[in-house]
RNA sequence: CGGGACGUGGCGCAGCUUGGUAGCGCGCAUCGUUCGGGACGAUGAGGCCGUCGGUUCAAAUCCGACCGUCCCGACCA
């Protein structure tokens, strides 16, 4: 492709509304325009990256055995009343009315379409069998942001395993995990594999693949010596005992005028250290009022909380709420004594004693706390959210906790689409048995922009290889002079004829223009060809990424771009 | 959904407080000089000032409503 005929509007300043690095650089080097919130055109060179992502991502589910589907974007909305999911998705789904009156949906995933399909298969000598497709999804987010990252309309790769049993599941999920290990991986990712909360959808386990970032909007604590890896809302931690001085015989009242906060209590005289306190939260778990109680210290992960107690809706009780129900403001809270609500408390308070609550009166406390003794705990759980900094709960590794993007998420679904939608087969007596179903989903376009998160210097996208939308740009210093451009048309002739992507830049601009475009939209190898060079019988290498430079005799420029090839795929 | 900011040629912005001919930089077009790291000069094209309504002799500017976009939070199989 010569660049004069190309379309690839280059910016010189970054856009206005962009945030994140992959958003800003996408727009600036014309890979793509923004339509509306959430919603972008690709343009030449960001569908050429998008296409090679998808081929990887193709590629890989093949070599597990997967077979290439495509399901419609337009779904009736009576197969998602099946599921329920019209009601448990419905704030992210995009529908309209047809002409008859009906309701469409436009597709946000496909597990319910695949599993329509699979309703053929009747016998366990049909099974298992992975089939995915890559499609158009829609999702109506609240809140689109940095670019491809969170979008509204995109595509994913979607594949769907059907086994007669979970170790047909289990299996099924391992490939996908080693699948795509080598996607992020030839995406030039570094993702990690954490184990994740599988959510609201009756999932049984998920892996999330994350890929670390400062624009991620997932955490992660991760071991610094072990391969421990889990997202925030399920990571877990060794904490070191308190030794709690002896208790009392009962808990004793004192007045803590003005005081409102864990941090007051510890300064105020008589008060105690905030890890000697307990901190009582009000939850409202789908809609029934519920106490949570904690270390003074710890935050709540509310993930846990609704993962813990099957519940979809979970939120902090406003202080109205709070009043009616413990008849008493936040800042004065406190379990003890209070009988008929459900009180869940976090496991590091297991016996503890001589702690300090609130006393459930305005300007009052408790001292001389003895949980077990003085509350009426329902239920103990896993409820705090880990910092960074604590002991690995696997080995004596410290913690680390760092944003990140979701690149990838695999759950195993087990039988709740069989059980919903009557997927089943005979098996080998003839007996009905549900399929087992796993989900396995990759995002295309924010895969590209992640992989520019963790692919991009001060000059723009440094792409690897693979999904580099040319793998060359011949960059003609004086298109005017005939030397210049006869040598770069043969050179450019050579390289196509031996199937490489050349980008010949041969527009009638200053060489520092094509240079810092050149850099910008991230092509891996850079050759300069101008007079100077040509006068010594050399062009000029320039690697993207490490910036090196070299000068290469002019009959030995394409095999040696071949070679350059050959060692960036290795 | 709550909070905040912003909407002015293709891009980035000023002008609005104090109403009166719409401006700057980049980009774009033509010509000339340049030409191995974002050149210079000359000439020129291009704008319903987000939309609708109100106030006024007169609105980019004041008032109201709406629409849109971004940021923080909530949310996010």
């Amino acid at each position: 492709m010569r660049w004069s005929e190309a379309f690839i509007p280059t910016l010189r300043d970054d856009p206005a509304d962009a945030e994140a690095v992959s958003h800003k650089l996408l727009v600036r080097g014309g890979y793509m325009r923004q339509l509306m919130a959430g919603v972008y055109s690709m343009l030449p060179l960001g569908q050429r990256v998008r296409a090679k992502v998808m081929a990887i991502i193709k590629e890989e589910i093949d070599s597990i055995g997967g077979q290439e589907f495509l399901l419609p974007q337009l779904h009736p909305s009576t197969i998602w009343e099946e599921t329920g999911r019209i009601e448990t998705m419905a704030d992210i789904i995009m529908s309209f009315e047809d002409s008859k009156g009906g309701t469409v949906i436009l597709g946000p995933t496909h597990e319910e379409i695949f599993a329509t399909v699979a309703t053929e298969l009747t016998s366990y000598k049909q099974l298992p069998q992975l089939w995915y497709h890559i499609q158009t999804k829609f999702r109506d987010e609240a809140r689109p942001k940095s670019g491809l990252l969170r979008v509204r309309e995109f595509t994913m790769k979607d594949s769907y395993t059907f086994d007669v049993d979970f170790e047909g599941l289990d299996l099924q999920f391992d490939r996908h995990l080693g699948a795509y290990k080598r996607i992020f991986d030839r995406l030039g990712m570094d993702a990690v594999a954490v184990r994740a909360s599988s959510g609201a959808m009756g999932g049984k386990e998920s892996v999330e693949f994350m890929v670390r970032s400062d624009v991620g909007e997932d955490e992660v604590a991760a071991c610094s010596s072990c391969d421990y890896a889990a997202n925030l809302e399920t990571a877990t931690s060794t904490l070191a005992a308190i030794e709690d001085p002896g208790g009392m015989s009962e808990p004793e009242r004192f007045a803590t005028p003005g005081v409102r906060t864990i941090a007051d209590l510890e300064v105020f005289d008589g008060g105690a250290r905030s890890d000697r306190q307990i901190k009582t939260l009000v939850y409202l778990l789908d809609g029934e009022p519920a106490l949570v109680l904690l270390r003074g210290d710890h935050a709540l992960q509310e993930q846990k909380l609704a993962d813990t107690t099957q519940s979809i809706e979970v939120r902090a009780a406003h202080a109205e709420e709070i009043n009616n129900i413990l008849g008493a403001d936040a800042g004065s809270l406190g379990a003890v004594a209070v009988d008929g609500e459900r009180i869940l408390a976090d496991e590091q308070l297991r016996g503890r004693r001589a702690m300090t609550t609130g006393a459930n009166a305005n300007d009052f406390h408790l001292r001389g706390v003895d949980i077990e003794r003085d509350i009426a705990v329902n239920e103990w759980h896993e409820l705090r959210t880990v910092e960074a900094g604590e002991s690995c709960p696997n080995c004596d590794g410290v913690l680390e906790v760092f944003p990140t993007i979701e690149v990838g998420h695999i759950f195993k679904l087990g039988t709740f689409y069989a059980d919903k939608l009557g997927l089943s087969v005979l098996d080998e007596n003839g007996t009905m048995i549900p399929i087992v179903m796993g989900s396995y989903g990759i995002g295309v376009e924010r895969n590209m922009a992640a992989s520019i998160e963790a692919n991009h210097d001060e000059k723009g996208i440094v792409w690897p290889i693979e999904i580099a939308p040319y793998h060359v740009v011949i960059t003609v210093v004086r298109p005017d002079d005939e030397r210049s451009s006869e040598v770069s048309a043969a050179i450019y002739d050579e390289l196509t004829a031996a199937g490489v992507e050349v980008l010949l830049d041969d527009r009638k601009e200053r060489p520092g223009v094509k240079f810092t475009d050149a850099e910008l939209i991230g092509i891996p190898l850079r050759i300069t060809i101008g007079p100077r060079g040509l006068e010594s019988g050399v062009v000029e290498f320039a690697e993207r990424r490490s910036g090196e430079r070299r000068d290469v005799a002019i009959a030995n420029a394409a095999s040696e771009v071949l070679a350059f090839l050959e060692a960036a795929h290795s």
